[in-house]
This record gives C-alpha cells, structure tokens and sequence, in this order.
DNA sequence: TACATGACTATCC
DNA sequence: GGGATAGCCATGT
C-alpha cells in the first residue's frame, strides 16, 4: 500500500503532459518540501509502473538520471523518444523546451499570461 | 525507537 | 569538466 507521500508524487507524475518531462526537483517544489531524494525513493518502487509516467522524471540538468524499470535507462531513453523527447549521449535534447514546471499556485499563472 | 539507505541537488575543489 | 562533500526527508530493517 502506498504512503500518502508516494501518492502524493504519483498524482504530480500524472500531471506530466506526454512529451513533456519534469525533475526531481520540480516535483519537491510543488510537494512543498525539499527533499528531493524521498521524491525519488517514492517513484523508485511505484507500484503503477506504467500507468504513472516515472519516466518522465530526471535529475536537474537534463540529465536521464537512473531507472527501476524493464531495461533500465535504455528502457527509460526508448519511452521519452516514443513521445518525442530524445535523448543523446545521455543527456535529454532541448531540455529545457520539454521540461514541465508545476503550477504552484493559480494566481502565479495569472500573472505569468501577458 | 534508531540507524542506514537512496531513481537527488548544490557547492567546492 | 569531473570527483568529493554535505544536506535534504521518507522508507525499510
């Protein structure tokens, strides 16, 4: 059974749109904590492997970061260029274009829009 | 209950 | 640019 915690990150995953990849980083944020490496201990043993998109997380950087899954980061890389987010010589290809930021607030996108 | 570990990050050589 | 160090917090033994 999953902690409220893994919850917690399983629900930020899912907010992830396809094509689009976020970090570990990103996702402590707008859980309101930093501890980037329990958000990683929760993804780590996800009980929903596909159905919450873990691959779509990597470290700060655009880096591909590790992987718990059916191959690995190979794994990892093949699922991200399956919904156009390539990587090369590990490293995510115009990573900041695909990297997904949490809405922390409605107000901030309020203002974010000219 | 206490301790060690980890799909990380930032900083310093 | 790459390796070492410290800090972070939830989980499992």
């Amino acid at each position: 059974m999953p902690t409220p915690f893994q919850e917690a990150v399983y629900a930020a995953l899912e907010l992830i749109p396809k094509g689009s990849v976020t970090t570990y980083g990103a996702i402590a944020d707008y859980l309101g904590t930093k501890a980037v490496r329990a958000v990683g201990n929760a993804v780590a043993g996800n009980p929903f492997a596909p159905e919450v998109p873990c691959h779509r997380v990597v470290p700060a950087g655009g880096k591909i970061g590790n992987y718990s899954g059916e191959g690995g980061v190979e794994t990892k890389i093949r699922l991200l260029k399956e919904e156009g987010v390539f990587v090369k010589d590990g490293r995510i290809v115009a990573f900041e274009q695909h990297k997904y930021v949490f809405e922390i607030n409605h107000e901030a996108s309020l203002k974010k829009q000219p």
